[in-house]
DNA sequence: TTTATTTGCACAAACGTTTGTTCTGTATTA
DNA sequence: TAATACAGAACAAACGTTTGTGCAAATAAA
């Protein structure tokens, strides 16, 4: 439209105008005419020649749940002050989905991955990553792999949360986990039985159950362990949908929180301090596993390097301590 | 690697053998050779010449609200099923934030785009829509577009909810709304007065109060509410957030639903059903809303008309009727 | 005035597909 | 035997950028 080449136009829109000595008469013309056509350069065209698409994957098991949605949203807000659009794929939790998914994505060239993997078995993604795409894992980690991951200290999250039971004089403490096996399940759970050892209170298995994340598993595991005859004074959810579950049974039985039970949650989600009994939980630091995650990725991309052993990274979440546990005395 | 040309090969890839005569034994040489070596097709380049990406712009104003994230959810499932990939986009409600999103979609040659816009003004997005990429709108329509668009039949669930409400003895019904002017808003708000009047009930304006859909919101009016002299003895909440800021208030007061006051809310949350006293709400048939937005957005993509006038769906929410209403006498 | 330098831009190739056309060799037909 | 048909595949152009190089005109230096 303005009559100068595309190498021209090209180079003037990429602020290349100075080192390729196009005249500032030029550069306003074509500065001027793009504003005026509102044009934008074709991305597709561009990713075709450059090699790189400035966009990035993000494979999540459930984009309805309010961990993952707030994590996606940091991740994208942050991609795309750098330039970077997301893929958005929800795996449903399902591993063959999620193998799918890393090849669709290969497929569309993506620069880089974001995952939460599903937890189960992870060969598919080292073979992906030796690919050549960069991968960050966030939320869970899997234990065989040097993908570079960005995690919640579990750990150390289920130890400050089952002391801090244990300071109101709980001794009988259930913990309700959800899939064994998985690495954030299973430090919770550590988390839970060092804790329960450091206050020299015996760790009772019978008191460690459940096998899912899901809002069925806390209920039915509540049930089970109101109908014991010495049912725990507390119980540790390992996640918010158990919460719920374990909730749901909890006033199903008539009982209250915390006077009759004592229950935390790991997760923090915007209704849980605003609970008939506001519910002390574990508070992920959602912003800046999705904000690390996202830097460190882009660092892999444009560094190019694999980065070493430094990047599997633990985030201490957050106590927050409300009302559902009932200070009792022995 | 086969040695065969790139031609020969796109077209085995693409089931076009048969048509362009060639051989089975080429064929399953070349499926062979794909397979072996995990070759999928650079969708960068095939966008490039085919000129379309298979990708679609998901527009939202908050992914990390549940309402919205469900209906991402099923939106990529259901784009993916039918060979699309989503960008995920958060306009943060914003509305400038909103137009540079539309044109980095454009940039990047989305073929479609499904909006939940933000709801103050649409000129830029009827500008946008003529310039050839389809838009779909969800949740909030536009009053003076002929963009089609999903929505839910706020009108009917703010009637049903308020008529509820009324039948069980209440006369005296606060509706705190949230942006006024963004048609679910208004909708709702028309609806409220439609069961007072219906019932016979004048419409008190002062009981009508509140500007945005936040919590902070909720909790705000709720608060000056409740220190009339005659507090209304229901609230109507528009937004789910909105319901989550009374109930902080209501709790602040140390009052109880729905003993001392009742609550219905619009937008039912997955901890609706599992609150102290599980709560009535409108719920939203956000999955009908999402597959009928992706149908009807790839049939404009794929048929190339823009639909007729009967593409103004409205969809029938339903009122979930639990125990956070009370029965009273007159 | 002649030569050298600089200025300002265009040219052309490349990225990896898809697709209309062309080409070669073999089989069929007259 | 010669002409024709057809099978099977390659060729080449195009999609819209980016970037190394080339080239003419203008300017500066000798």
């Amino acid at each position: 439209m303005t009559g100068f080449s595309a190498s021209t136009v090209s180079r003037v829109l990429n602020g290349k105008s100075e080192q390729f000595r196009i005249s500032p008469h030029t550069s306003q013309l074509i500065l001027k005419a793009a504003t005026r056509y509102n044009y934008y350069p074709n991305r597709i065209a561009r990713g075709l020649r450059l090699e790189k698409t400035e966009t990035l994957g993000l494979i999540i098991p459930d984009i309805a749940n309010y961990f993952f949605s707030s994590l996606a949203k940091t991740i994208e807000i942050e991609s795309r002050k750098r330039g970077y659009s997301i893929f958005l794929c929800d795996s449903l939790d399902d591993i063959s989905t999620e193998r799918e998914l890393l090849n669709l994505l290969a497929g569309r060239r993506v620069d880089g991955i974001i995952i939460a993997p599903v937890g189960t078995g992870s060969n598919h993604l080292s073979e992906f990553s030796k690919n050549g795409i960069p991968v960050v894992i966030i939320d869970r980690y899997l234990p065989d792999t040097n993908i570079p991951y960005i995690s919640t200290d579990n750990y150390y999250g289920a130890f400050e949360a089952t002391s801090h039971i244990i300071s109101m004089g709980h001794r009988s403490i259930a913990c309700i986990q959800g899939i064994n096996g998985i690495s954030t399940n299973n430090d919770r759970v550590s988390g839970y039985r060092d804790a329960m050892r450091k206050n020299d209170i015996p760790v009772d298995e019978h008191l460690i159950v459940g096998d899912d994340f899901g809002e069925e598993n806390g209920y039915r595991q509540t049930r089970l362990l109101l109908k014991r005859k010495k049912p725990p004074t507390a119980i540790f959810a390992l996640s918010n949908l158990i919460s719920l579950g374990a909730m749901r049974a909890i006033a199903e039985n008539g009982l209250k929180i915390p006077d009759d039970i004592s229950l935390v949650s790991f997760d923090d989600q915007p209704y849980s301090g605003l609970l008939a009994s506001p519910m002390t939980t574990v508070e992920q630091m959602k912003e800046e596993i999705a904000g690390r995650a996202v830097n460190l990725l882009l660092d892999m991309i444009t560094g190019g390097e694999v980065p070493g052993e430094t990047e599997k990274i633990l985030i201490k979440p957050r106590l927050i301590i409300r009302n559902s546990v009932k200070k009792i005395q022995n």
